[in-house]
RNA sequence: GGGCGCGUAGCUCAGCUGGUUAGAGCGCACCCCUGAUAAGGGUGAGGUCAUUGGUUCGAAUCCAAUCGCGCCCA
């Protein structure tokens, strides 16, 4: 009689072990909320942490919109570090902080006033910011906090808070105070209509029709006598080219580039300077046909060389510049240092007055003479080309279409202008060559990060502190009402700040000057009692550039440096630049020990993610639909430190991958609902060869990815650990085991030592998954049999290699064997197909082997028992080893026997007992011993 | 246009200082199992290592250029 054996049976308990479908989306809360109740953070930071503090200064995101996929990126590997450090006995604190004021915030609350036809004060506009930075730092926090980061949610560091506005206005006074502060013209793309500066980001560039004018600038002196000699009749010009007419008013001087050839040509009694390269163009664009190349010469050459301005009576030298090109234009460049950064420079190099004869509205000054009061454009350019056609100077003028920068708001086109502006010295005081010092200090993670930001250090211009908005802390300086003189004072400065501190910033806008300034105080300069206060506020870079002092010097749980920074690789020139400037200004040391940077997320092409591609994924999307674990695991699987891959498909991927290490855990977990490793563990001398090879690939596993979390090399640890559950546990130690965990006696030594091995397996898998698949691993956690565990597997010690395991003769024999399961597989395969046999289960193996292998195999029991470990590891039901002479031979057919109607093999001893006639001699005995 | 970086199978990644037929896992195809079952197992097919040209006895690995992509700047 064929009996129902199944109940006789080990099988794994469904009920002891995590359920095969994950639901994510709707466990995650739950195990997030176990934490909020047990108040996880703190008991992190009160457990033992022998090895120190370890300080992961966060870098603050910008209050606005919902996260997207760069931040669960960063955020993730923060989380990933601080609690692997955690685990590794560290204490790590984590502060998570926003950066509130800026641009961003103050343009969207504006545009909300404007929609409902509202004009705010200064005051009423901060007040709405204030509110918009702080709803969504709200917004954020429960996203971040969706995700499982693990930190001091309820007290994070935010840059509006008063206390951190104060401390921004004392940063400040310290660098007036130590020389870093001055004030300087500079040039910024200026919005007519708006009538303010704008930042870069607030720039658009759209294509633009132009006038495109043909200028001649008349030569006065030059020490070449080909240009010289006709001075006396005004015949030698140098040819520029605009497409910006109203700039001809500010037009101080011609530059050329040192090392291009330039040409003087003959027209009729004229002569002409200009680019060799562009000679033929440009003639043929002014119609000239019939012309006499007299002299080629260098830019250089024409140093020295003096043009008359081709309005005013005024002249304008020939200067050099690196910028000009050969492509386009003259290869001769009209230089008005008011209206260009590129020109600027120039102007300052060569000592040239800023004129910027334009005021805030876009109209010319009384400094352009005959053009005051026309607007540049379209009045204005007409009025220059006009009378440069009247002085007979214009060449040619004509159309020409090209990018031009636009204010993002209002699309007006933006102009150059010069302003004043605070600034903060980059070489006082060896300021650069220390922060460059500083950077060879401190480890960057990549390597080639170091180069990048080096060079960034090196090439920085002098820091603009000056923003000419409203959301940011005012720059705390005044002005003499009678003489204009600036009074940057650092008592000052501490007086405004001490207010501030009670106040807020907002008090800055609402009260005057006087409220700050202590009674009877009078211009140094003039002796004038009354002053007004500066209007410009501080950089937002500067608040960020400020953490490292105002966050990690303030919290008692930080300490000033961090030992780690860990941003997007755009941070070279922003926080790690910002936070290196004040922290060497201040402190003259950098703010951390260890930078790592990451790349950006990109879609599964590689191109930028972008909402008009339609090939974005968001973060909370993936997190609604897999869940935050397959998030967190493909943070886990790619190689961050160059840019990162992230579709649909690719989640899919990281969806499976999920899957299968959950599946596996949920094997060992279920094979282990009746261990208890007090009782039941066996001694590992007491280990069967092939669990204590388990034991000992363990460690080489364990090994190899603890070297990647210290290297915070995460996908390494998640290929191997793929790697590791499907090939060696999964399809072969898991599957080797089946046998002697169903089918033997519970309490069986072949059992429990299956159950010993599978219970180290899981210790150390769940510990070391855990800061990346958070909420899983609890799950594991709470599952798992350990014996005074602590509350949460990440309140656990990372788990660390036990030598004595790594049984090195074992893992050599054992890697010969699995390669000859490699060559059985395929015989057995083979049989298979030719329908020798029908499945492997049903199969006799018979090896036939010599030398080394022979020996080695000969040990092992070829009788046709359950307890023939090559059977088992090769998938049959039995297997034989036979000395051969002729190399290897494998020989596959259909195993002699039943097949047991309880384990399932086909055995020769099934039937031998009448009261069980299907049962093969060792299922007899389990069943009798019931 | 400039600076930095990247480009190995459909996907994610190995491949140390140049050296045997370029590896892994997944996916895919075919098959097995039905006592991990919306699971598990086996076998197999996939790559001119972005392109081109150099250096070398020999290059995915070094050099140059080109193309594509990204970040920062102009």
């Amino acid at each position: 009689m064929a009996g129902n054996y199944r109940e006789t049976l080990n099988l794994p308990k469904e009920e002891h072990t995590i359920p095969m479908k994950a639901n994510l989306p709707e466990q995650e809360p739950r195990w997030q909320a176990f934490w909020r109740e047990i108040d996880l953070y703190q008991r992190m930071l009160q457990k033992p942490a022998p090895n120190g503090d370890f300080i992961l200064h966060d870098g603050p995101p910008y209050s606005n919109g919902d996260i997207h996929m760069g931040h669960a990126l960063n955020k993730v590997l923060k989380d990933f570090i601080v609690r692997f450090y955690c685990m590794r006995g560290y204490r790590t604190p984590y502060v998570p902080g926003w950066d509130n004021h800026g641009m961003p915030i103050e343009n969207a609350v504006s545009q909300q006033f404007m929609e409902q036809g509202e004009t705010p004060t200064k005051v009423e506009l901060r007040q709405a910011c204030r509110e918009y930075a702080w709803h969504y730092v709200q917004v954020q926090r429960e996203q971040f906090k969706r995700l499982g980061l693990v930190g001091d949610w309820e007290h994070p560091y935010l840059t509006m808070d008063y206390g951190f506005e104060a401390g921004l206005v004392r940063i400040f006074g310290e660098l007036v105070q130590r020389g870093y502060i001055y004030r300087a013209l500079r040039p910024t793309l200026w919005c007519p209509t708006c009538q303010t500066a704008l930042a870069d980001a607030e720039v658009e560039y759209n294509i633009k029709i132009s006038d495109s004018i043909y200028v001649r600038f008349p030569v006065v002196a030059s020490p070449l006598p080909e240009l010289s000699d006709s001075v006396a009749q005004s015949h030698a010009y140098l040819l520029i080219w605009t497409t910006t007419p109203w700039t001809i008013p500010a037009n101080l001087a011609l530059a050329v580039h040192p090392e291009l050839d330039y040409a003087i040509v003959r027209v009729g009694d004229e002569r002409y300077v200009l680019g060799n390269a562009l000679l033929e163009p440009v003639l043929k664009t002014l119609g000239i046909s019939d012309y006499e190349v007299i002299r080629i010469l260098k830019g250089r050459e024409l140093v020295g060389t003096v043009a008359k301005h081709p309005i005013f009576e005024r002249e304008s030298p020939v200067v050099l510049a690196d910028y000009v090109k050969a492509e386009e234009g003259t290869g001769i460049v009209h230089t008005a240092p008011g209206h260009g950064a590129e020109d600027f420079a120039t102007g300052k190099q060569y000592g040239l007055p800023i004129l910027c004869p334009v005021d805030a509205q876009g109209r010319f000054t009384e400094e352009a003479g005959e053009f005051a009061g026309l607007p540049i454009a379209p009045e204005g350019n007409q009025a220059v080309i006009r009378r440069l056609q009247e002085q007979g100077h214009l060449l040619h003028h004509g159309l020409y279409e090209h990018k031009y920068p636009f204010c993002w708001r209002c699309d007006s086109p933006l102009l150059f202008r010069t302003t004043v502006q605070w600034f903060m010295s980059i070489d006082h005081d060896a300021h650069r060559q220390r922060a460059l010092e500083a950077i060879r200090g401190v480890r960057w993670i990549p390597p080639e990060s170091e180069a990048r930001i080096t060079a960034m250090v090196q090439s920085r211009p002098d820091w603009c502190l000056s923003r000419q908005r409203a959301w940011g802390v005012g720059i705390p300086a005044f002005y003499c009402e009678a003489c204009e003189e600036p009074l940057l004072q650092p008592d000052l400065i501490e007086r405004v700040a001490s207010i501030i501190e009670r106040e807020g910033s907002d008090v800055w806008f609402e009260r005057p000057a006087d409220y700050f300034l202590p009674k009877g105080i009078r211009c140094p300069k003039c002796g004038h009692p009354s002053f007004r206060k500066e209007t410009d506020v501080l950089d937002v870079w500067f608040d960020s550039g400020s953490t490292h002092r105002l966050v990690l010097e303030t919290r008692p749980e930080l300490r000033w440096p961090a030992d780690l920074y860990i941003e997007g690789s755009d941070q070279h020139r922003g926080w790690f630049n910002s936070s290196l400037m004040i922290a060497i200004g201040t402190k003259h040391a950098a703010p951390y020990r260890m930078v790592i940077t990451h790349g950006f997320v990109l879609d599964g092409e590689g191109r930028k993610m972008s909402k008009s591609e339609g090939n974005v994924v968001d973060p909370l999307e993936v997190v609604h639909q897999l869940g935050a674990d397959v998030l967190r695991l493909w943070v886990a699987s790619t190689e961050y430190f160059e840019d990162v891959r992230l579709s649909n498909e690719i989640l899919k991927f990281v969806a499976d991958a999920y899957r299968q290490i959950r599946n596996t855990l949920r094997f060992i977990v279920g094979n282990l609902a009746d261990f208890d490793p007090a009782q039941d563990a066996l001694p590992y001398e007491q280990l069967p060869e092939l669990d204590r090879w388990m034991l000992a690939r363990l460690q080489e596993y364990l090994r190899y990815c603890l070297h990647a979390y210290e290297r915070f090399e995460y996908h390494l640890f998640y290929h191997e650990t793929r790697r590791f559950c499907n090939v060696e546990l999964s399809a072969f130690y898991l599957d080797v085991l089946k046998d002697r965990l169903y089918a033997s006696k519970a309490n069986a030594p072949a059992r429990r030592a299956a159950q010993t091995v599978l219970y180290e397996v899981a210790c150390v898998l769940t510990r070391l998954l855990a800061p990346v698949l958070v909420h899983t691993m609890e799950e594991v956690w709470q599952r798992l049999p350990v014996p005074g565990k602590p509350i949460s597997v990440h309140l656990a010690d990372f788990p660390v290699v036990r030598e004595e395991w790594l049984d090195k003769s074992l893992l050599e024999r054992w890697s010969r064997i699995l390669d000859l399961r490699e060559e059985v597989h395929r015989v057995v395969e083979q049989a298979k197909n030719e329908k020798r046999i029908p499945n492997p289960q049903s199969a006799r193996v018979r090896l036939y082997v010599e030398g080394e292998l022979y020996a080695l195999l000969r040990h092992y029991p070829t009788a046709p028992t359950p307890d023939n470990l090559l059977a088992r590891v090769f998938g049959v039901s039995q297997a034989e080893v036979h000395p051969s002479e002729g190399g290897l031979r494998i020989e596959v057919d259909v195993a002699p026997g039943a097949k047991c109607a309880r384990c399932w093999l086909v055995l020769p001893d099934v039937g031998t007992d009448p009261t069980h006639p299907d049962l093969c001699a060792r299922c007899i005995e389990v069943v009798k011993a019931e």
